[in-house]
DNA sequence: TATTGTTATACTCTATAACTATA
DNA sequence: TATAGTTATAGAGTATAACAATA
């Protein structure tokens, strides 16, 4: 589109109803950061769904996976799918909670921490290009703005 | 999570490694603006990912599919499916470009400037939910630095 | 009776390659 | 030869219901 369009029909495309849409707008800024996140992450054989669960757990946070999913927003069966290869690849171990043996409890491996940290460096930098128009000071409103939308009042 | 747990618990998860990266708040943000957005299409038939086609051909652009799969970040294959969708319930018309006849252009029929109205009132009213933290100033703000991360240079 | 984790299932979304018709 | 659209397919993501163990 950009490529072969006139400037004034690049025009027309910025003013089109949906491009005012935040939603619109979040939807395809996600769509470039996601793409950029899981080309980084895939040498460590992570993607942006499973890197959190790693971090989180080597945050020493000790969480359960119920709590996992609340924060994730993701439903409690997939949780399990991302710990399962996790664990199969010993990045993590399932622990049971002796306060309530119902709970099992994320806590991560030598291995998992040591890859957590150089995973952490590679999407820091991945950030870069997606945010790449933005200034520091830009990014940080940013962030500020998308906290309070990503966690709403009681969070 | 925050149902359950302590205040300083909350806390902990707010401070954790993944909460302040911004790929992470744009994906939850995403995560919940989608959930509603799909929600207010339902009546519709129409989703969040086939909305935006419908909207441009009712912008009355006469996109060619080609400039719609640049334009929504999809591939053109997956166009082809959602106007199918659209084409079949009598909204949309494809119409051979008579000046390059391997383009296809997108055409709104009567129905569907009528659904398309009414879905557009219904998704900006759902938008009001998900970003009920922000005052309007500050949904101005993040629509435009989201409009530079999603629509980087040339564009 | 309610909750945590689990399994199973189905549906949507995303990515890729190969094909056709036009240019 | 290159591009627009199409078909087919596989893999990733999402949503739901049912079940066992524990509370």
């Amino acid at each position: 589109m950009s490529e072969t369009g006139t400037p004034t029909r690049d025009a027309s495309w910025r003013a089109s109803s949906v491009s005012a849409d935040l939603s619109f707008l979040l939807a395809r800024s996600n769509a470039l950061s996601l793409a950029a996140g899981n080309e980084a992450l895939r040498p460590f054989g992570l993607r942006v769904r499973s890197y959190p669960v790693l971090a989180l757990a080597c945050d020493g946070l000790r969480p359960t996976q119920r709590e996992l999913a609340d924060f994730l927003r993701l439903d409690p069966s997939q949780v399990v799918a991302l710990i399962d290869d996790l664990e199969g690849r010993g990045l993590v171990e399932r622990q049971t909670d002796e306060r309530d043996r119902r709970s099992k409890v994320l806590v991560p491996t030598a291995a998992g921490r040591r890859i957590c940290a150089e995973a952490r460096e590679a999407v820091l930098a991945a950030e870069a290009a997606p945010f790449a128009a933005l200034s520091p000071a830009e990014r940080e409103t940013l962030a500020e703005l998308l906290g309070r939308v990503a966690f709403p009042a009681a969070d």
